[in-house]
DNA sequence: GCAATCAGGACTAAACTAGTCCTAGTTCGG
DNA sequence: CCGAACTAGGACTAGTTTAGTCCTGATTGC
């Protein structure tokens, strides 16, 4: 119903794959073969990555990439924003809109509640969490605590 | 960051138009000017809308369009099912994929969950909330309350 | 110097979206 | 029963976006 990007989908594998061993340096040919992707689709989303910041590159002989910070100092949102922008949920919840009816300004706001609400919630969910095998994060009442939406706010 | 539609943002519109006065029954050509949309579109809008069930419609002379159901008995989550399709955040998110490598689908019930997250969010918030001129639905508690993402199902 | 590797960007093909338009069917009022 | 006012459905087009590939240049290690 909402949608992402394929990059943002690799780029997650991409990450994952890196998380596996944070201190390792990365080819992408070799990242590409563990994630069962192909060569240059990899580069692409590495050179991305590294442009946000959110990777380290060495060129030469023995260079690759490695994650720039720890797996849960990644947030969803971070991966989010590297290949969809900034772009909101609706065009209108940018910037002040130029629309002249005002009903339609009145929706616009509730958009962008509900737009930061998905947001706060995004920026909670570490890469670190988004690996976790399988449940076990999930049962606890860690993730269930931190994903509380701040309703306060909305 | 994340794309909805422009057709799912008119038809939020739209359904404001309506929910003005839920007797009323509106021509598309009335709502169109209302809405300051062209008038085909509302038409493609209404269509759509009308095919999902959230308006009932007449032919004729006196025909036109208005609400299926009550305003607070429209959620923000099928707005967005009637255009944007039950397309999930990620494409491994809708079935049980075939990519091979497990770490991928490690990662795909990962963003399942965020996905299920920002659904359950946006099946709480009505239509008649989207309407709320500012924030006085904002300050009170009643929304705060509503909009708890199930945190526990996370 | 050579091989491995990243950096950057140009380019293409495909998919999707938005928007328009046309034709057919339905209902009301006279 | 005829004509006007509507909606229903779908075909079609133009524009935009996305995914993916490829090429050329820069950097590093041996």
């Amino acid at each position: 119903m909402l949608r992402m990007g394929k990059m943002t989908d690799y780029a997650t594998v991409v990450l994952a794959a890196l998380a596996d061993d944070p201190a390792r340096q990365c080819a992408a040919a070799d990242l590409a073969e563990r994630t069962h992707l192909t060569q240059p689709t990899v580069s692409k989303v590495l050179k991305g990555l590294q442009r946000a910041g959110m990777v380290h590159s060495a060129r030469g002989t023995r260079g690759g990439y490695r994650l720039a910070r720890r797996p849960d100092e990644i947030t969803a949102a971070e991966i989010l924003d590297v290949f969809e922008g900034p772009i909101a949920i609706t065009e209108c919840s940018a910037a002040a809109s130029q629309c002249g009816i005002e009903k339609r300004c009145r929706v616009g706001t509730a958009w962008q509640r509900i737009n930061q609400a998905i947001r706060r919630e995004l920026e909670d969910v570490t890469l670190h969490e988004l690996l976790a095998p399988e449940p076990p994060t999930l049962r606890g009442g860690s993730l269930a605590t931190r994903i509380r939406i701040v309703a306060a706010r909305l």
